[in-house]
DNA sequence: CCTTTAAATATGCATATACATATTACAAGT
DNA sequence: ACTTGTAATATGTATATGCATATTTAAAGG
């Protein structure tokens, strides 16, 4: 018989379809980090730009897309945001042809001030995943990002 | 002495920050699923869609973004795509004012043929996490999801 | 030095996401 | 029936994301 839609299928899917329950995590918490920064006029991505251009220095625009596993013309944009804000510069980097976000007088000011905030949302977070729980989930968020595409 | 910017900070946001975490799985996962049906024109997103409409009757769209831990206003748009794809027709429900997503011929002979290739993704997923991880991770990107905002 | 080539970044196009606000549609009260 | 209020959806604006392709930049080879 042909292969149609089964409803055990589609339950399937809805219930443990890997990329829907990520997703709806990943909408879920960016949610939550966001409502807690919009004072500070900057989203969680933007955080945790400038903090990553902050503690790492001379790492190009592709090695930082490869740690935070995100495609490099994406962060070539977000970081353009950030320049035109002033929080970053684009410098040139030491490698040829790279260039290397630097964090402005201005984004780090900003980023004291929402140190604090994150502080307390990842708090609340962790509240509410228990702290044992978030720790587990911490590890097998990092396996999914790595899964073969 | 005033709070200023901690290396140690920087660092345990970059490894503990439950927003990056969940947006890195997020970004991984989601390339792997929809690299897998790229044949089909479709993107994970649509296609849980799709199972979405199908498997419920007469849900509107503010109850399925409920479901999805989704905006009503990004349901709204994902879901005209879909329609003018063909894919979906968008009804009158049964209860006041709302619209409800309903799978079209077109819709269901795509999802068809995109639920085997749903399913690779999936296995190749569950084996490079292990079954018993992904099932601990599946209950706690569900806890994520629901995190308070 | 000049040309070629390859690596790195930028751009065109498209979808996904969310908040704020506008519109629409219907129920309830008169 | 008419008006009014409210619930549901739609729209304006903005960021995030990724693929395909174009552009830039500098090393390598002549």
């Amino acid at each position: 018989m042909p292969a149609k839609t089964d409803r055990k299928d589609l339950l399937d899917i809805g219930q443990n379809c890997a990329a829907l329950r990520t997703r709806m995590a990943a909408r879920g918490v960016t949610r939550a980090y966001d409502a807690a920064l919009r004072p500070l006029g900057i989203k969680i991505t933007q955080f945790t730009l400038l903090v990553t251009a902050k503690y790492e220095a001379d790492l190009s625009i592709g090695d930082m897309a490869d740690v935070l596993a995100m495609e490099r013309s994406t962060l070539t944009r977000n970081l353009k945001l950030l320049a035109d804000m002033g929080l970053i510069e684009m410098r040139k980097g030491s490698a040829p042809r790279t260039k290397v976000p630097v964090i402005t007088r201005k984004g780090d000011a900003l980023l004291t001030k929402a140190i604090p905030i994150w502080r307390d949302a990842q708090a609340r977070l962790t509240a509410h995943m228990g702290k044992a729980r978030w720790k587990e989930a911490r590890t097998l968020l990092t396996d999914l990002s790595l899964v073969p595409g």
